[in-house]
DNA sequence: GTGGTCTAGACCACG
DNA sequence: GTGGTCTAGACCACT
């Protein structure tokens, strides 16, 4: 038996990322955090960019995005299904990443006179939503 | 007395961000750091673009950046140099910034499946390379 | 200096896959092989749609999928870069992947009735193609 | 005497081939590999779809493809058989499709870094599975 | 009904 | 000039 998720997302207008970023972003996130799990089945395409009132090519285009990265799973006429995780990357690729998001997070942090602290509280906070829910 | 700065910067081809983001990076994290000081003077929007290879225009739009973000300060006939003291933004500003920078942060390390601890490490090694030197 | 590839590709309106695939199948032959090298400069989305009498969107597709899984470097302003070559994905993925191609292979030459001798030369013979030039 | 086939099939979720193609192909390979033998008849499209949990519409589909192939031959009012010899496809059909499938197996390898012996080596491994059995 | 492909054309950021 | 995003609408294969 496969649920059928309800996928609480909302398109921001203000938000410098583009519309497939946002959309990317919160499957992931909701996966990472245990709101979704391994075969749960997701919003058809036309569901969801009529519930976002966007257009369906744009929620295609985040759904073969996340597919092709391995967070879900197409079945042909039967839709689109959360995918068992694994280890994709090696673990080069993996350290690649993580330089370059440390990198390019710093830059961006780096004169808003915020103290190490602070910053790192805000990172941790945000993380821990998802460490914790996922070995619950 | 005006130091006429080096400007250790390198314009990596294999670098995804765009060339005028990774000038503006280099300098914000040179005076951030410590290494550019108040009243040093920045290389000539020519010198500099033909230091690293790329088209002046490039070079002008980032420098305008800084100047914009109060990093740089315009002194005409004499060219640019480090601000005295950056402009404060807003602290609704700084909150939106942090907020964004976080949140694009953590989105962009999930799913690389590193300890929260790893990753936090590895974000306090990047800033507190300008912290300490600030503050020094 | 980069060189500016000419990209000896054509679309077959008869062959079965799509328009996309042909594309991608096509340059990453081309890489394997040596014809096209870590920093040469790939035919402008525009110019390579034109020349093959197709939408463009259809080209920035097959780019966007190769940058995607490692082929391609994308340096926007400037065009699409051939990247080097890294090893991208863990080894139980790898493997995940000859798998796969192996199953559906077998599968879709079962009942062909060739000789099992014949089949692996064929293979061999595709195959040497990649490997021999790869290591000139 | 007709041996009534138990047909060891299983649909995996997980697996990127569409259902129809999972059951065809796991058909002839039990033919191919002997399991089904010349006049042996196979489960009803009911009793089958029931089996897998799948559309009778699906598997009707399927058996409807194989038999077009000339893998399995219907006999109205008794059901489906496993033919006694397959009707044989032209030279150039043949040619067509080995030459289709041995290109698109590279190109899916292709980047996998394998050395190419590695890959012949578990092509010829399946293959054989098959061979040996037909001969026995 | 489902997702996938292709076309067409507009708009934006970067160099 | 370059690639990237989004919209709109047509057509196909699979269930």
């Amino acid at each position: 038996m496969t649920r059928r998720a309800l996928l609480m997302l909302q398109i921001v207008t203000g938000d410098p990322r583009p519309i497939t970023r946002q959309i990317t972003d919160g499957i992931k996130r909701q996966i990472a955090g245990g709101d979704l799990l391994p075969g749960d089945a997701l919003p058809s395409v036309r569901g969801l960019a009529q519930q976002l009132s966007i257009n369906p090519n744009t929620v295609a285009k985040a759904y073969a995005e996340l597919t092709a990265e391995g967070w879900l799973l197409s079945r042909t006429g039967l839709g689109l299904f959360v995918a068992e995780q694994r280890q994709r990357l090696s673990d080069e690729e993996r350290e690649r990443r993580l330089a370059e998001a440390v990198d390019r997070f710093v830059s961006d942090v780096i004169g808003l006179d915020y103290p190490q602290q602070t910053i790192l509280d805000r990172v941790a906070a945000d993380l821990s939503n998802y460490e914790t829910k996922k070995t619950a």
